[in-house]
DNA sequence: ATCAAATTAAAACGTAAGTTTGAAACGCTT
DNA sequence: AAGCGTTTCAAACTTACGTTTTAATTTGAT
């Protein structure tokens, strides 16, 4: 038996977070998703009522569930441990990020690759919509990473924080500013594991560093 | 006496370099940018021959003196010191980064944003002329890290610059991964030297931290 | 002042975009 | 099998895009 073919509006999902990856949401005609995806033109504005609404569509399907293993992994650890480690509290960041980019049938690494466009892009959905629903996964993080570095000052764990999570999103999401200059894709050649194995230590190391004099 | 009003192929990359950073090249249409600049629709085709060329312009106007800054720095640096340090390392192309932001004449932080969204959008450009011309930035910095640090391995220096060259430049592109979840913009309020302050020791401690057994 | 070259201007061209429409096909309950 | 809401389909609509064209204007050297 063949694997059944997901209904319309799955098809279209699928392959607008590819092409919107790829070409970017501009870039991305409703003609060429429907031809990829084998559907009718106007499928797209019959289930999901414009191409804007197609995108926070595409996005939130992955979102959702991402954060809600983060606070998850949050959740076990802080139940499970009294004094949390830096180490610990990365991982549960990096875990879920690694899961998601080796499961093919979440999206596998393109997500975080959408993710990284869209922040990049600015768009609108990110500044209304996912900021007023998400705010307590900033919030988590800060007071875990407080607790774990008391000696931190709030704008110096803040800076931190900014500089940890960028880090690690953009290796997740395969931005190599270096191979801009560069045809070597070594590093982009990414084994998602290989990865975690020289990422945790550089973060870790960033965050824990003492504070200067 | 008023301050003469540039040419018209000035005010065009001047428009043109804001508008792409706001809008991304495919959402800026060409009728944006000559109406903004004052000037005539056909200019941008008489003046650049296409929008594709015109972005190449816009691009290398900046690109071209930030890395020859840079390199600059770095033969500075090595005609001084015998052994170089990571920190004096990092900071050639952290002075440069930061001189820019803080330059408006040469479009301050604009061009560092322009440089990040073109990288997320994958730009024929890139990948093409940018790589050719200028991997001898990648391999100026790789030799004098290797120099630096040379109880690391090649694959593991090769993760660690990526990690290093990626944070910092989000730090001036502005990129804060967090500020998709809250609306605080502590971080995004961004006086550059405030940035380097934290930037750099983040960066040093990750380059530098033990290898693990 | 003159003339040739460079630049600006207005208008139109062909194409492709997102969206809408109305009919046909389908699936399900009765 | 009939009827009805849902979904698919082909086609057309409006708009905006990058580009080209042709003429008007400005510029600069003789």
């Amino acid at each position: 038996m063949e694997a059944s073919r997901p209904d319309t509006a799955t098809r279209i999902l699928d392959v607008s977070e590819r092409l919107f990856v790829e070409h970017g949401f501009e870039a991305t005609s409703l003609r060429m998703i429907t031809q990829q995806a084998e559907v009718n033109l106007a499928a797209v504005n019959y289930h999901f009522g414009s191409k804007d609404a197609l995108f926070e569509s595409v996005f939130m399907r992955r979102l959702a569930p991402l954060i809600a293993s983060c606070l998850a992994e949050l959740d076990e650890l802080e139940a499970r441990e009294e004094k949390l480690s830096v180490e610990s509290l990365v991982t549960t960041f990096i875990r879920p990020c690694l899961a998601l980019s080796k499961d093919p049938a979440r999206g596998g690494a393109l997500f975080v690759r959408l993710l990284s466009r869209t922040l990049v892009e600015n768009h609108r959905l990110l500044r209304e919509t996912i900021s007023q629903q998400y705010s307590v996964f900033v919030q988590r993080y800060s007071r875990a990473f407080h607790h774990a570095l008391p000696e931190l000052g709030v704008e110096e764990l803040a800076w931190r924080m900014h500089f940890a999570f960028s880090v690690m999103f953009n290796a997740f999401a395969g931005n190599d500013v270096l191979k801009i200059f560069t045809r070597s894709q070594i590093v982009s050649a990414r084994d998602p594991d290989m990865i975690v194995k020289y990422l945790v230590p550089f973060v870790v190391a960033g965050l824990v560093s003492p504070v200067e004099g």
